[in-house]
DNA sequence: GCCCGTAGTGATACTTAGTATCACTTAAGG
DNA sequence: CCTTAAGTGATACTAAGTATCACTACGGGC
């Protein structure tokens, strides 16, 4: 089942608290990596009762809004749904090997964009990265991976 | 039609000239702007004989194959293609005004990757930037001039 | 605890972006 | 020219996501 805090979020973005969102966020929860609309329906649909297809979308959709998900675009366009710790906009870096979603501070970005605004003469409103590699963990690895 | 240049391209890509290639790419070159695939097919078949809509796609991938077009994700998850003069992989300011498409220099990213990286102890190896804003001439800002 | 308005759900039908197939055509190199 | 592999178009298909609408259930007020 999702965790407190999640559902103190689903209330504090004014949203209610439905056996479905649990599930849902639960899911994704307990995945720890970004995970596609349909690994959702499906996982969702194998762990106890089921949660309609459509339901899937308009939640994840409810979560995004909330601040709770966000999405990212894999590399080959497919969208991936990742729960996120920290509320607000911000940016990701995704572990190609394991699918760990690490997140990007505010601060590290802005003044990036800043230097883009400047060298460009261009007032940016809206960033979205995908930042795509491997993490730490998966770099020690690498001796080991298969070919 | 598409420019010299663009034919060049393809041929260096290892692919051939087709008329279709030639409509697709004079379109892209003639809007100036980031256009959808439907937008592209209907142009299109406005300008003189059709396309194909397998076709549009399979060309577009070929063009982007090619480095010749990329697309960008729109806010809103709407793909949009654009004609690029630089060579290899680069990324966009897009404004949302007018459309226009600014290509973002490598040295401009580099530096900002390479921090990332240093940070988060993570190899990047793909990094797409979706960065929307307000170009100079959209801002109203008429007394700005290139410096 | 019960009531009730409204947010949310599920089945289904639909749209839209993009892909697979396959017979046919055509670019381009020798 | 001839040849052949790349490319095309019609069509059928898949996959992601949305619209509809009757029905359900969350949760604030009492
Ligand atoms: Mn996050
Ligand atoms: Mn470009
Ligand atoms: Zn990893
Ligand atoms: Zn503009």
């Amino acid at each position: 089942m999702a965790s407190d805090t999640v559902r103190d979020r689903i209330l504090a973005a004014g949203q209610r608290i439905t056996p479905q969102r649990d599930l849902v966020a639960g899911v994704l929860e307990q995945a720890g990596r970004p995970l596609s609309a349909a690994e959702l329906y499906e996982a969702v649909g194998r762990s106890g009762r089921g949660v309609g297809r459509a339901t899937v979308f308009r939640t994840l959709q409810s979560l995004e809004d909330a601040g709770i998900v966000q999405h990212v675009v894999l590399p080959g366009n497919q969208a991936a749904y990742l729960l996120c710790q920290v509320a607000g906009h911000h940016h990701h870096l995704v572990c190609r090997q394991c699918g760990a979603a690490d997140d990007l501070a505010e601060d590290e970005v802005a003044p990036f964009l800043a230097a883009l605004e400047g060298g460009h003469r261009f007032q940016v409103d809206h960033a979205n990265f995908a930042v795509y590699g491997t993490c730490a963990r998966c770099t020690g690895d690498r001796a080991s991976t298969t070919s």
